[in-house]
DNA sequence: CCTATATACGGAACATCGTTCCGTTTAACA
DNA sequence: TGTTAAACGGAACGATGTTCCGTATATAGG
């Protein structure tokens, strides 16, 4: 592959994610060809249809997401590097509400996309997750998937506005995991909702 | 207002449904318009804006759900009442994931939607349990956000196809609530994640 | 370093969409 | 039935996704 092409493909998705975030996910193809300084030709010529540019957009980041998880475990204690990829996926997931939405438009595009999220995010928190419990930082009965949906459901409500009210709920969640940690003994029941 | 301009209106959102729900939301305005047998001219004056059209859909099958409970309450005993209604919220909710989606674009004819839908299902699920409460027939303490909430997120999982699942559920959640009636003495417990 | 050529590039051109506009038709009333 | 204000249809406009092809250029072999 010649080089240039190359980097017009890394350009062009760096340059679609941040015309997305800026003018939502509809905006002109002509206007991110402009913005990456190239033709609408070579768009297509790497992305035959406008929906494939939104999908690469979105496993890019989620690679970005799933990435961050092994920087922040070598950077941080367990708990801290769990706690702080929460907040990584949160931001993701706010984030990409608008590309989401996409996501059940019956694209046959992002038919695959689900897929590609869990099999990146699972293991990435999984292997947090595993550490966190061999240090003894958190409990040890929690599972990647039901986390992953959890904290989802837990930003979609606040499409209202607020992304803080969703941190604070996440938060909440990720010292709950701590509560039960192997090292202490804590108090019984579910922790869920609190007041 | 002139009757032909009155007959074209209801003609228009009958159409426009029937055709949001075989092509999509995204179905050409010019599609509606010969399939209604009028001009694309005579939507716009009516809905001045694609959205407009989309919104008024989506509040004529508001209307239509909502309505419907008064019919199943003098038509049934108040739980198989309130146990058809839910089947029907479910259908509505199925039916219209694609308006749902588009609600969410943050486009201004949207906005006033969802207050419209509270306004419209709150009071008519209320009063059906509160015919069922009155009759013995469920348990006093359930409140209809929450049962109208409840519902639409056990759909949404759902999206990959099976809707049957989505009814299961629902029929699940409506016998949970006959099952601490004031008639009867049910076991305690929660009566959630059944298996 | 030069040249040949496959590869990639840019942007005009095309098809389709939402929306506007206006000459024509028609319902409603006297 | 004649008048008129309201409503109608559909051509025309601007913007968008997508295609196409003449032009420019990265790269390998001399």
């Amino acid at each position: 592959m010649r080089a240039d092409a190359q980097r017009n493909i890394e350009t062009l998705v760096r340059t679609a994610r941040d015309v997305f975030a800026t003018s939502g996910v509809e905006a002109p193809m002509r206007e991110i060809a402009e913005k990456a300084g190239v033709g609408v030709g070579t768009i297509y010529r790497n992305f035959p249809q406008r929906s494939d540019l939104i999908a690469a957009v979105f496993r890019s980041e989620v690679d970005a997401c799933a990435d961050a998880a092994a920087s922040l475990a070598e950077a941080y204690s367990p708990a801290e590097a769990l706690e702080r990829w929460m907040q990584r996926y949160v931001d993701f997931i706010v984030a990409k509400r608008g590309l989401a939405a996409a996501l059940h438009s019956g694209d046959p595009a992002f038919e695959a996309l689900p897929a590609y999220f869990d099999s990146r995010f699972e293991p990435a928190l999984q292997r947090l997750l595993d550490a966190a419990v061999t240090a003894g930082e958190i409990r040890p009965d929690a599972n990647p998937y039901d986390l992953l949906r959890a904290v989802a459901s837990l930003c979609m409500p606040s499409s209202d506005g607020n992304p803080a009210a969703a941190r604070r709920l996440v938060a909440l969640l990720v010292d709950g995991l701590r509560y039960r940690a192997a090292g202490q003994q804590g108090a019984a029941g579910p922790s869920h909702e609190p007041d």
